[in-house]
DNA sequence: TTAGCCCCGATTGAATCCAATCTCAACCAA
DNA sequence: TTGGTTGAGATTGGATTCAATCGGGGCTAA
C-alpha cells in the first residue's frame, strides 16, 4: 500500500509534476504577497514568474486567475496583473463581514476543540504579549485566531475567513506598525477573555467577545486612514 | 469624445474580442448552470465547450478556473470538470452564512433605497404570491431579494451574497418543487414584513426579519434531505 | 464466474508560436 | 514649456501542437 508513496531507491517520491504547476505557482506567489515581499500595487509580469518557476507562461496565467479569484491579484485584460490594493472603505467592509461570520465559525468550533487545543491557544495569547517586533506579533495573531477555526470541518466558511485574512494581511501589517506604538493592552485582554469563554464552552460569550474584538479593530482602523494612502 | 465608442459607418462598435474570451465563455456557462441546463454532477468536457463557443481549449480552461473559484464547477487534475454538487451539510452551511451576512448587506442598503425601489419591491412580493409555476417563483424570489442589495455599492459583500445564491440555485429549485406543494404562506408573509420594515427605514427590524426568513428556510431544508441524494 | 491486470483510446496539461493590444518615450505643434 | 500624438518595443491573449495521465474494456487465471 505505502509502496506507492515511496520509490525503491529511497529517492524523494517525485511529486506528480503534471497537473499542479498552476497551483504550485499560485501557492508560492500567494506566500510571497502575504510575507510582504510584493506590496499592493506592484506589477506582476507573466514572464518573470514563468522564468522564476521554470515553467511556461501558461500555468502562470492559471495561477494569476486563481489569485484573482481570491482577490489577491487584480487582472486587466491585455494590460497586466497587479497585487491588489484595498481602499479604506473596502477594508472596513471586510472587517464588517468578519465581524459577522467569524463568530459563527467560532461557535461551530467551540464544542469540538480539545483541552489541548485550548491550552496551546492560551500559550499563543501569552507569547503575543511578550512579542517584540511587528512580524512576530502578526504571525502569532494570525495563528491564534486561525487556530480557533481548525476543529470544525467547514467546506466554505473556513475558506471565506482565511481569504479575508489574506486580503487584509498587508494592511494589518501596516496598521499594526503605527498602532502598536500606542501601547494598547486591550487586544491582549480580549484574547484572554476569548480563551476563557472557549474553555467554559460558552459559545454565546465567545461570539460576543470575538465580534467586539473585530469591531474595535475596525474602529481603530478608521482612525488611521494614512495606511491606505497611495 | 464619444467618437471612440462608435465607428464612422455606424456599424456596431465591434466589442474588443481580444482579452475577454474566457470571461464570455464563463458567463454563458454560468448562466446555463443557473438555468438548470446542466445539473450538478454533469461532466463538462473542454473540447465540447470550445467547439460550442468557437474558441480553442485555452480560454475554456480559464473559464473553468473562474467558475471553479466561484464554486460552480469542480476541477480534478488530469481528470476533468463537473458541475459542483452540494451535500446537505454544505448547503446548510451556506444558509448559515447567508443568515449572518445578508442582514448586514440589507442594513447597508436600507437608508439608501428610494421610495420607487421599495414600491417595485412590493410589486415583486405581490407577483410572487400569484406566481403559478416554480420557475417563475424562483425568478421572482431571486429578483426580490437581490433587489434589496443594489442600492449600496459594496465591493465584496455583494459578490459574496450573489455567489451564495448562485451556488445554491439548483437546490433551491429542487427544494421549491417539493415545498411549494405544501402551500405554506409564511414565506409571503415574511416578504411583506420585510418590505414594511424597509419602508419604515427600520434597519434593525429588517435585519431580524431577513435573518428569520433565511433561518426558517434552512430549517425547512433539513426536513427535505431527499433533495441532496444521488 | 469473478477478481485482478494490462493495454489502448480519450481527455487533460503544458510548451511553443503568432497575433492583437497596451505602454511609454520621443516628437511635434501650440 | 506643455499638451497631445504617434510609432516602436514590450507584454498579454489565443491557436496549434505535443506529452502525460486517467478511465474503461477485454483478457487471463484462479
Amino acid at each position: 500500500m505505502s509502496a506507492a508513496s515511496g520509490t525503491v531507491e529511497g529517492v524523494a517520491p517525485e511529486p506528480p509534476t503534471h497537473g499542479a504547476a498552476g497551483a504550485r505557482i499560485a501557492a508560492e506567489l500567494r506566500e510571497a504577497i502575504l510575507i510582504g515581499e510584493h506590496a499592493p500595487g506592484t506589477r506582476i509580469r507573466q514572464e518573470d514568474l514563468a522564468g522564476r518557476h521554470g515553467a511556461s507562461r501558461l500555468p502562470v496565467r492559471e495561477a494569476l486567475r486563481m489569485l484573482e479569484a481570491e482577490g489577491l491579484v487584480t487582472l486587466v485584460a491585455n494590460t497586466g496583473a497587479w497585487v491588489s490594493r484595498l481602499s479604506l472603505a473596502e477594508c472596513e467592509e471586510m472587517y464588517q463581514i468578519r465581524e459577522r461570520i467569524e463568530p459563527l465559525l467560532l461557535r461551530l468550533n467551540v464544542p469540538l476543540m480539545s483541552e489541548a487545543d485550548i491550552d496551546s491557544l492560551e500559550l499563543l495569547a501569552d507569547a503575543m504579549e511578550r512579542s517584540e517586533d511587528v512580524e512576530q506579533f502578526l504571525r502569532l495573531d494570525r495563528e491564534f485566531h486561525l487556530s480557533c477555526y481548525t476543529a470544525a470541518e467547514t467546506s466554505v466558511l473556513g475558506d471565506m475567513v482565511l481569504n479575508l485574512w489574506n486580503r487584509t494581511q498587508h494592511y494589518r501589517r501596516a496598521f499594526t506598525r503605527v498602532f502598536r506604538s500606542e501601547g494598547d493592552r486591550s487586544v491582549h485582554h480580549e484574547h484572554h477573555l476569548l480563551v476563557s469563554a472557549i474553555r467554559r464552552r460558552d459559545a454565546d460569550e465567545a461570539e460576543r467577545v470575538l465580534a467586539g474584538h473585530i469591531r474595535r479593530t475596525r474602529l481603530e482602523l478608521t482612525r488611521h486612514p494614512a495606511v491606505f494612502e497611495n
